[in-house]
DNA sequence: CGTGTCATGACAGTTCATGACATCACTCGT
DNA sequence: ACGAGTGATGTCATGAACTGTCATGACACG
């Protein structure tokens, strides 16, 4: 038997999600964390670069499986870009689909922070570079993958936080499928509204001010 | 004449950026701002919340102009979502366009940094929220309204990212207007490579060791 | 049995951030 | 003109987030 337990890193993430969510991230110390899960402060900044850290590091898991499936899917599924997203995004939901509960609690804290958000953005941000070098192994533009894979990000990120967020039955995997296909006619969408006023304007007749720094 | 010179907020502003130009944002202390700007670290405290608010304090200028724009934009311009997103995109990239090389040195800095480059999405984030607010106040629904401002952000941030990298005469606007129809051919482009090697399991063969906490 | 490794604790030190309170020039009402 | 604000600032104190360094004890290996 081991002189220290060998799961630190697990407790200190389950006690860091539960004080989080019970005292609020910001008010949360590291001492606490660190109490709750029976070691130093010290061990926690061994195993966490910071305190964010601790909400985001095994947050990679699951971006092998969206590149192995971009990588390796076979010639009916990748017959065009659309069904490639389709088969792509289609898989990365399933995976995502059981662990909807700790998402959403992980969700919430990271939605109560600013900082937190950005991390969670930045992330975003290198599986998108990541799923567009993959898409360029494809065979596809420089362009065109980097086109690709932002509007296919955009569209899974909606579809995510509606899942989230509603509680229905409709799966991750449908509510995907259902906004691809809406990018093919949403730019011959018209506007239904005539202009209005102007949004500064409103801004200056109600307080009389506008955001600037000109006396 | 006032005790205090009035400009306090700007040589923060310019003492920050100087100092994380020479020394790197992380090794640049408050201390030295503050003492490069001639006052204390406590009065740098109360002209920006945190280190982080020095770089976007200015950040919202042209929010309102990018929305005046969308709610303004007359009935020829706003015809389709996409002539509205052609129009409202160049007039902001017309408006960034003369800050060049302000945005560059700003942009290194960013990008320098991970909690900085978070921040920047975050940043984003709001503005693409305000902008399919907009949108919607402008008749679209509120699926079209959020796919149209997370495609139009990421096609004027690639273009701006272009744009602030290459040397090259050809405006930020151009660019913007060069990616717009791409949308509309990119979901049927076809990849030239046939399936190829997992990339989970080239890594797998590299160094023999799958990045999954399974024994 | 000796030696090295590894996770950890303990302690001190730096930086960021914030609250409490004092200061000093300027402003305004009387 | 004079005294009471007002506002931007400084000083001091405190807490929390990190960081460097050294000591310790169990385990692995020969």
């Amino acid at each position: 038997m081991p002189r220290w337990p060998d799961d630190t890193r697990t407790r200190l993430v389950d006690a860091a999600l539960t004080l989080f969510g019970e005292t609020g991230y910001p008010s949360t110390t590291i001492d606490q964390i660190a109490a709750h899960a029976g070691v130093s402060a010290r061990t926690f900044f061994r195993h966490f670069g910071d305190k964010e850290e601790v909400l985001f590091a095994d947050d990679d898991a699951l971006l092998p499986l969206l590149l192995d499936t971009i990588a390796g899917a076979d010639e009916a599924r990748a017959a065009t870009a659309e069904s490639l997203m389709h088969h792509a995004l289609g898989v990365l939901a399933d995976a995502i689909e059981p662990s909807r509960r700790e998402l959403a609690a992980r969700q919430r804290i990271i939605d109560s922070d600013v900082a937190l958000a950005g991390r969670e953005l930045a992330k975003q941000a290198r599986w998108q570079s990541a799923v567009a070098t993959a898409l360029v192994a494809r065979g596809f533009s420089d362009d065109d993958a980097d086109v690709l894979a932002a509007i296919g990000f955009a569209l899974f990120r909606r579809s995510l936080h509606t899942w989230l967020a509603a509680n229905d039955a409709v799966s991750l995997r449908e509510r995907v499928a259902r906004a691809l296909p809406r990018i093919r006619t949403v730019l011959d969408a018209r506007p239904a509204h005539p202009a209005s006023q102007s949004v500064t304007q409103m801004a200056a007749s109600k307080t009389a001010r506008i955001p600037s720094d000109s006396p």
